[in-house]
DNA sequence: AAGCGGGGTTCCCTTACGGAACCTCGGGTG
DNA sequence: CACCCGAGGTTCCGTAAGGGAACCCCGCTT
């Protein structure tokens, strides 16, 4: 589909993947570790991962002379990392409750708590969803 | 599970539900023209289309004094618009290949093609994966 | 009265998931 | 040397979810 949210969603949209990553980011990068966090099924989370590394958003690195293993995020990974901001930005704003957001984000450039805000790449304004018209690109095909 | 990413996966986590949720922002809002532009079984659309009605991401509006309904975003919804823009923009990024993006995005308030670009909400200085440090929110239970 | 078209339901079949057990490969321990 | 351990999977089976096609309902239109 010429959808760059449908191939998207081909490499990061099966169940589980995003909150793979999640743990990845956050520092949770070991089979063992991974599976018992999420709960999911060891099948599944071979499947998940191996599908993660073929598409080049996670690499599997020894961390022993023992066949021990740690996922981390490539330069194409870290940048999916940003959709995660957006999606607990979203969870944070409409379905946190009273209690509050369980994550705060703590900016290093100003060291403050923040949170992701899409902006414009070309002039820096906000950009919503009512902020744009789509038009046909090149690969539109 | 005390976290935003896995709350806000379950209401727009589900196989399909995305893409449901782009061909109502792209304009396509009635239930024969998604599942036709989707290829999605009817079963399964209604299943989706209800849980995102019941979730109030998306609303059922009549159009006609037939039982005829169109599904429009919720402000809940217009909001997670945002998500998709941010998946849109890694598709371009990495899986468009030579054809370039499918579509492009024109920002309303300078006219010009752009892309979400995510940005601190407190300085509005980048704000990717690495510019943060994650802390245990009111929320952390 | 017959037909049409939107918006679903129902049925059946196949695929995918969860759970638990099993396997493997190095490295310690007695 | 024999044994056990623990990380990282793999295999097997039963249940749950998805796809396809057919069917249904209801309010027009002719």
């Amino acid at each position: 589909m010429a959808c760059s949210i449908a191939r998207t969603l081909d490499v990061i949209g099966e169940p589980w993947s995003p909150l793979i990553l999640r743990d990845v980011w956050a520092g949770v990068r070991r089979f063992d570790h991974i599976q018992a966090d999420l709960g999911i099924s060891r099948k599944v989370l071979t499947e998940r991962l191996n599908h993660l590394v073929e598409q080049g958003v996670l690499e599997r690195l020894p961390y022993d002379a023992r066949p021990r293993y740690e996922y981390h995020l490539t330069a194409k990974g870290t940048e999916l990392v940003e959709m995660l901001m957006v999606m607990a930005r979203w969870g944070d704003r409409w379905l946190a409750g009273e209690a509050g957001p369980p994550i705060l984000y703590r900016h290093h450039a100003c060291g403050q708590i923040g949170h992701v805000d899409p902006r414009c790449s070309h002039c820096g304004e906000p950009m919503h969803a009512g902020d744009v018209d789509l038009l046909p690109g090149p690969g539109s095909g």
